[in-house]
DNA sequence: TGCTGGATTGAAAGCGATGTCAAAGAACTG
DNA sequence: CAGTTCTTTGACATCGCTTTCAATCCAGCA
């Protein structure tokens, strides 16, 4: 029933191959001819079928970005660099995520199934073997985000995030004058919290600092889970002259209200520092010292990897690292500050 | 390059007809055959071209949700909300955002252009006439989130806003028992706002409080700059025997810290009233009352409406209007409580 | 045996675009 | 004016699938 090729080449009393040659600007058209074209597509309103479009030309300009889940500020920033960088490149980026009733896996095989797109950027909260497979097996271009850091055989793109722990932990030992220092994690299986862990235990390491198992807890990302163990343990923190690494932002928050309701100063009586720089660092009083992830900038990244390969899917696979960015504000006593509380460049 | 129906047709020794009906899951095929050609598609890891499938069925089962932006809690859950019920629905769902160096009219252009969907549901911030323009001329079934709830010529899903601010505001004057009630809310222009506002200014004159110009603030809906304003008032306002009823969770949370730092006690001393029940609403101490937007029911419902749509294009226009609900917690001082601690339902 | 009819299967006609190639004029050269 | 080139146009094959529609096979039946 819509207005086809064929409905404006009779209408301009033209053949197809001439409509053709008007919707994609060739130059070899007459003017008049091209004039006569253009306006019988107006007349119509017609829009050239993106079906029979792709399937000659084996591509539609769109390219994918599934995410393991679309809540938090993490997300939002990667699509936000995403979408960017893909528009410059020409491309149209549609976002999907995994989670909700599905898992990845069975998401891929969607995507993987009626693929309409060109390629597709694929984060994961596990690079499992499962998923590794269907990678593999992908016959679509695709990056990975976030993954392995060491010889996965994808294009990737990598969060150095031992990098940035250390980073923050330098500064608690140093600038903020730590004497001794708590670790507020998530679980112990979790990627992230182990590369936090490893850069946690190595600073107390090399700086000579007491390292008790006690002062490790493994909560659950939560702001809730980690006011309430703070209200039992901060005065105790205090006294002792603890800093808290807190290993995300919202933990961080708990702990940080839990020491202003106990009538605690922060900085002056306990440092408490984050992780990930998103909005709620900006969101206690005092502001949280953390570390920024550059995710508007992984989204990029990834949308000009994928970009590559797209064009030449020959290419030797690349791994791509991004170092993330100690930002210092007032929830760790120190004199340092930086020009660090504007929103990250795109 | 990639394998096509003629591969799998070769290779099993069946006419493209047969392996069609296999791939369709016709039943007039026989046992055997359908064996042959299944291992024939597993071996050279067969998926049916997306284009020439689209071009013959014309339709895709993909259907898009444009979203104005993808920060903050409101566009996840929408998104969560769409994608579950998407899914139920037999379709798969893609996400894109508007912003970032694009406006939404020109995106609605974009998709418009090499429409690969069966429909799609855009939210704008704002309708303004060029966007119901080109929507008017919308060659793809659509549906509006958020849109205006009087007469437009779409089918919609709209918040009733005013009916959940108007709520909020009973409770204040009754249960929390204000005398007086500041309003902070986010630019005069910003149609949230006025909604959130008229509700105001309706309970005060309905119940006979008192309406000062003065007592009515317009910021930017950010957590820093509400801070900064109430740190300049608390004292104040608490003494007057105010409650504050801030446009959104983020500046009730500055609020709360401001009063807090203060030394007052919220409720008791000031009580803080937000909205949209976001997750900074119960990263509070104590956590806020406000008004929990059913976005995740506005999304489910946008493709309950957008497949109907598609399923019968003649069918006429729809409104669907959403009533927010009010949750009480502790920032209101009240001894009402509700179950309401929970994640919204999807 | 010859027919009817159900179960399978294949041949071929699109779907709506792109792009190749040849044809038709127009313009230019000798 | 014939021959050559350039510009502009149209016919048609093609992409990979779905879907008639007809053909084939074989059982059942008179």
């Amino acid at each position: 029933m819509p207005t086809s090729i064929v409905d404006v080449a009779k209408l301009a009393k033209v053949s197809i191959s001439t409509v053709s040659r008007v919707i994609n600007r060739s130059d070899l058209v007459n003017q008049r001819t091209r004039a006569r074209v253009e306006s019988a597509i107006k007349q119509l309103n017609y829009q050239p079928n993106a079906f029979a479009r792709g399937l000659m030309l084996r591509r539609s300009d769109i390219v994918g970005l599934v995410l393991p889940d679309l809540h938090g500020e993490f997300y939002s920033e990667i699509i936000r660099g995403a979408n960017l960088k893909a528009r410059h490149l020409g491309y149209n980026l549609v976002v999907s995520s995994a989670r909700d009733g599905d898992d990845s896996h069975s998401l891929l095989r969607a995507i993987q199934q009626r693929a309409l797109l060109d390629g597709v950027a694929v984060m994961v909260s596990e690079l499992t073997d499962r998923i590794a497979e269907v990678l593999a097996a992908f016959p679509l271009p695709y990056v990975v985000l976030d993954g392995e850091i060491d010889g996965t055989p994808h294009d990737s793109i990598v969060i150095d995030q031992r990098h940035g722990a250390v980073a923050l932990m330098r500064h608690l030992v140093g600038p903020a004058g730590a004497k001794r220092i708590i670790f507020v994690g998530g679980l112990a299986t979790n990627v992230d919290t182990i590369a936090r862990l490893e850069a946690y235990r190595q600073v107390l390491a090399e700086s000579g600092l007491p390292q008790e198992a006690s002062d490790v807890y493994h909560l659950d990302y939560e702001y809730e889970t980690a006011y309430r163990l703070a209200r039992e343990h901060v005065r105790a923190w205090a006294s002792a002259g603890c800093c808290v690494f807190a290993a995300n932002d919202e933990m961080a928050a708990g702990i940080v209200a839990a020491a202003s309701e106990a009538g605690l100063n922060v900085p002056r009586d306990l440092a408490v520092a984050g992780f990930d720089d998103t909005r709620v660092a900006r969101m206690t009083r005092p502001p949280l010292t953390t570390v920024r992830v550059p995710m508007a900038k992984m989204g990029a990244q990834a949308m000009e990897l994928l970009c590559q390969r797209i064009a030449d899917p020959q290419r030797p696979r690349m791994q791509i690292s991004l170092q993330p960015e100690l930002v210092v504000r007032e929830s760790c006593g120190t004199a340092l500050r930086r020009a660090a509380d504007q929103p990250a460049p795109a």
